[in-house]
DNA sequence: TCGGTCATGTTATAAAATAACATTTGCGCC
DNA sequence: GGCGCAAATGTTATTTTATAACATGACCGA
């Protein structure tokens, strides 16, 4: 993050210093909700936070092995289920995979754009798509409870390589 | 489907007449394309239109077993593909389920209003939240191929009949 | 230090999807 | 009609993703 949050994710950016950060912020906020913060949960966010590319959770479970020595399913999925219940994480459906949230504190789903060659994921909080969608909804008379938005193609980086 | 096509599935409409002219469509579709509508393709596409909630593959592999004894995975999950690449049944990501798609004409992503009590869901596609995304894209410089807008929530019906 | 709750470990299994190869079917061509 | 190719389907095995169920351990207040 450190400041280009909700951008694409440069190619070339402190990332040493979004991970601190998002760790940080981690640790702030489940100080202020009383929520517990432990190694494991801080461990899998780091890891999440390893790259600005979703993570799926067995590729989690695979470098958590490193650190820590056998590692089963259940608890790398314990620790995404807290994490993204704190608003630490986003779940990518059309992916399978986690992204870490670089506005943890205030409660949204965020739009996501996923590069299909750098694999890179940019959220985004576009009041605009949202009251597009929130339009709809009214007409309709649908509560909506959960939303997701994924939009999946070429980031500029990459599509500039192509041609 | 029926003339209600794009807005929420009423609970007593004529879902007989909607399978019918979906399969109608289809034919008609593949036939103008020089694709072939098989046997397979047209039961699986008949089951998806079961109803106007998504239907996961093996649901489908299961209800299929009924009709044709012992499937395997591969054989739905192959006439699903040939379905999805025609346009004639959506991708549900955040549900792992498929539906059919009211207008298999023009090629859309189309955007999902799923209620998670009936499990009905309508497909729309609402200029606005398109023209809402590709405006962020385009600031971005991100080139959309594809979108994925799925909304969970209560339907009108479902709301009022929890009050 | 006791007792309870929450977190983690462990084992097994479920659910969703695909790989690889064999067989059959449909279809243009002779 | 019969031949030969390509596309569709069948078959078997496996991969990937996710959860259930129960055991053990850590933390925290009384
Ligand atoms: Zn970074
Ligand atoms: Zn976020
Ligand atoms: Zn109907
Ligand atoms: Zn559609």
């Amino acid at each position: 993050m450190t400041d280009e949050a909700l951008a694409f994710p440069t190619a070339r950016h402190d990332h040493a210093a979004c991970i601190a950060e998002a760790l940080d912020r981690a640790e702030r906020l489940c100080a202020e909700r009383g929520e517990r913060l432990t190694t494991l949960r801080r461990q899998v966010l780091e890891l999440v936070w390893s790259g600005h590319a979703p993570q799926g959770a067995y590729d989690l479970l695979e470098q958590l092995g490193q650190a820590r020595g056998r590692v089963a399913p259940p608890t790398v999925y314990r620790a995404l289920e807290f994490l993204q219940a704190q608003g630490l994480i986003h779940r990518i459906e059309s992916l399978n995979a986690f992204i870490g949230c670089p506005i943890p504190e205030e409660r949204h789903s965020g739009q996501f754009f996923i590069c299909r060659l750098c694999g890179l994921a940019a959220e985004l909080d576009v009041g605009a798509i949202d009251r597009a969608i929130d339009r709809e909804a009214t007409r309709l008379g649908f509560t909506i409870e959960r939303r997701t938005v994924e939009l999946q193609g070429l980031c500029r980086a990459c599509r500039e390589a192509q041609a």
